[in-house]
DNA sequence: TATTAATTTATAATTATTTTAAATTACAGA
DNA sequence: TCTGTAATTTAAAATAATTATAAATTAATA
C-alpha cells in the first residue's frame, strides 16, 4: 500500500502536482476499495472519515487528475453517475466489466480477451486503438441460480 | 422509412403505448440521422423543426421509452451526456464504436466481433450475456494521416 | 524558512435529467 | 363517427451531478 502511494506521489511530482493530504486520503480510499466501483459521492463519503474537512469539489478534482494520470479509469454503467476504478499496476489496458441486470452487481475481468478483436479493428478499419471500454450486460451466476430455484419451487 | 415507422407504431401499440405526433417526429429524426450519435438536446433541437411546440422533457421521455423497447440504445462516451443510437433492424446486439481521441469522431462497427469473447465469458465466468457495450478509444485513420503529414513537413 | 505556484475551501453556477399536476389527446369500443 | 378513458404532453419547478470562481491556504523547492 505505502509502496503504491509512493509511486503515485512520484507520478504527481513528475508533472509538478502536489500530494496534498486530501489527495492522499482519496488515493487511500481507492486502494482500500479496489474491488468496488465508487462514484465521486461514494469516494467523498469515505474520504470524509479520514479527512472530515474535505469538500466534494476537491474529490471531483482529484479524481479527474488521477484520471488524467491514468491511475484511475472513469467509467459509466448507464446510470447517470461516473464511477472511478483503480487501474491495476502495470496493466496496459482497462479491464472489462460484467454488470448484472438483475442485482446490479459488477464483476471485473482482468484477462485481455480483446487482443484479436483489436488487431482486426486496426487492420480492417485503420483505427489505432489506444484503449477500450467493454461491458457485458446480463445475468450473473448467482441470479441464474436464484432464477433456477424459483422455477423448481413454482 | 414509413415501413419502419409502422413497425415501431405496432411495437408501441403492443404495449398499449400511443404513437403521438411528438413521438413520431422524434422517431423520424432518429431515422434521418441514423449515422449520428445524438444527445437528448440534439434530438430536441432537430425535432423542434418538425414540431416546434415539443418540450425537452417529452423528448427525454420518448427516448427513455424507445430505449425500453430496444428500438434505441442509450450510450455514454465519457462526456457527461447520454447519446441515443438507433438499433439496426434485426440486430441481435448493440454495435461497437470507434471514438477518436483527436477529433472526437465516432465510427460504427456492425460486425459482431465478440462471439468468441462472449463464449469465454459464459463458460469461464458463468455469466449469461444479454448485451454488450464495446468502445475503442484511439486515433482514426484521418487523424493518423494528419499526424503523419505534420511529421513530414517539420 | 521564505517564496510561489498549486491547491483547497466555500459558495455559487451550470448542465443534464426527472418530476409534478393540470390540460390535452390517441384510439378502442359503442 | 363519437365518446370515455388511460396515456401523454406541457410548463414549470425540482433534483442530481458536476464545474467554476475568488479568496485563503499550503506543499515543496531553493
Amino acid at each position: 500500500m505505502e509502496h503504491r502511494i509512493d509511486r503515485i506521489k512520484k507520478q504527481l511530482h513528475a508533472q509538478s502536482y502536489k500530494l496534498t493530504p486530501q489527495r492522499e486520503a482519496t488515493v487511500r480510499v481507492l486502494l482500500e476499495r479496489e474491488e468496488d466501483h465508487l462514484s465521486a459521492e461514494d469516494v467523498y463519503l469515505l474520504v470524509k472519515e479520514k479527512a472530515p474537512e474535505i469538500g466534494l469539489a476537491t474529490v471531483y478534482r482529484t479524481l479527474e487528475l488521477l484520471s488524467e494520470l491514468k491511475i484511475v479509469d472513469k467509467i459509466n454503467f448507464g446510470d447517470g453517475v461516473s464511477r472511478y476504478d483503480l487501474r491495476k499496476e502495470g496493466a496496459a489496458h482497462f479491464h472489462h466489466h460484467l454488470v448484472c441486470m438483475e442485482c446490479g452487481s459488477v464483476e471485473e475481468i482482468e484477462d485481455d480477451l480483446l487482443e484479436d478483436v483489436e488487431k482486426i479493428v486496426q487492420s480492417d478499419w485503420g483505427f489505432q486503438v489506444k484503449d477500450h471500454r467493454l461491458t457485458f450486460h446480463g445475468v450473473c451466476r448467482n441470479c441464474q441460480l436464484e432464477a433456477a430455484k424459483k422455477t423448481q419451487t413454482s
